[in-house]
DNA sequence: TGAATTTCTTGACGGCCGTCAAGTTCTGAT
DNA sequence: ATCAGAACTTGACGGCCGTCAAGAAATTCA
């Protein structure tokens, strides 16, 4: 591993120098997880900020009704643990490794300290969660308002989109899409063939979409 | 009023002295807001951070199709407009004023200086923006798994506890709540109908509630 | 590569709940 | 207090989509 190995690529402590790094990489603890392995539980003592350094973390969280529901995928740089800046919360979700995963973890009260001393970190926590906030606004508007249908198909273009190409292949197995989308497998199997005889879109092989009309996509409701 | 008057009620600013609080106050802009008017529209450019000096505020967004979702309802000393903490980012939500409403208003550059200042402020926006997170993860997870009513009977049971009392009056009109809840006024009409039928609960005129049966309603699938 | 397991697809069915409509109650301004 | 308009309630109806089941396809691991 090289030196700031999991400090440096992340967001979050991008305006610091190579001394300021240091004594953060001092501060941390890293934790290796092979895929499917769970990282943190929901009934786990909430006390430490985690960085994911390499690798892919699916978060879920847990209804009253015993369902889960996928709210993020966390990717190579991303952070979880918000709720590990104020004291007296429970972890009400928990995280799994999608692939081999590498992880960084800072207590809360070291974060704490670091906030204090070098103010852009929390300036950069803000920025992280100013965007976490609206992507979970407009996705609590979508699941309360939109259908089935129009959910999927705003995914489908939201990820071509976000990918810069218009075949691309669904990063998440059909059940963990459904949970995310607020839905089953079996509605996601029904409304992409449908989109497909619709002429929208092309199945492949291998969970591989080819986006034929994203303008007539958008349009469904 | 007072000097400090918006400024000195707000959580965020609390752990700032006199002297401060008067370069902050010189900072914000104050305005009014009648019952019923439109604060700010889901196209205005998004600069600033609002503050809740006095008042209610219902903050709306708009779905794809036309649909409204109630996302927030804002008391005296929240805040709201965190996306005006990163550039390049336009307002999807707008706000209205539930009752006569004063609101201070801090430019984005100005709070960010603020900020840079005095990380306290930093790590005051974070807890709120942490709760707040918490707060739409949940919303998130129930409109996305549960049905109308376990997500009627936790509003209910959920508000009795934050106002510690078992007869209370809803604070929003029907069609509110329905929005808030991913639903119909129509669905919540029937659905009370049928907790008083259960035995759960007592409708009183004015929008009153009474709870007979917490423990009942929480089991509520 | 081949077999075992998981994932996916498709059909049939039914229930929840959204929609429309009409009547009733509530509210607030005069 | 009265009245107009808004908010609410209740019924009837239908469609979306969740559930169950069984067979097909894909993935994993030896």
């Amino acid at each position: 591993m090289a030196e700031h190995e999991c400090v440096q690529l992340v967001p979050i402590f991008s305006e610091l120098g190579s001394e300021q790094l240091d004594t953060i990489e001092s501060i941390v603890r890293h934790h290796h997880y092979p895929a499917g392995s769970t990282l943190f539980g929901a009934d786990d003592p909430l006390d430490s900020l985690m960085i994911v350094a390499n690798g892919q973390v699916k978060v879920y969280q847990l209804a009253a009704n015993g369902r889960e529901q996928l709210l993020y995928l966390l990717q190579t740089g991303d952070i979880d643990g918000e709720a590990a800046l104020f004291e007296n919360q429970r972890r009400t979700s928990f995280g799994e490794a999608l692939v081999p995963t590498d992880v960084c973890s800072i207590r809360r009260s070291d974060f704490q300290d670091l906030m204090q001393k070098y103010p852009s970190i929390s300036i950069n926590v803000l920025n992280v969660f100013g965007k976490r906030l609206n992507q979970l606004e407009r996705q609590t508007t979508s699941t309360a308002t939109e259908s089935v249908e129009a959910r999927l198909a705003n995914y489908i273009t939201e990820t071509a989109a976000a990918l810069k190409t218009d075949t691309f292949k669904l990063p998440l197995k059909k059940k963990d899409l459904a949970t995310f989308l607020g839905t089953t497998p079996e509605s996601i199997s029904r409304k992409l063939a449908l989109f497909e005889r619709q002429g929208l879109i092309t199945q492949k092989p291998g969970k591989v979409i080819e986006i034929n009309d994203a303008d007539q996509l958008l349009l469904t409701e």
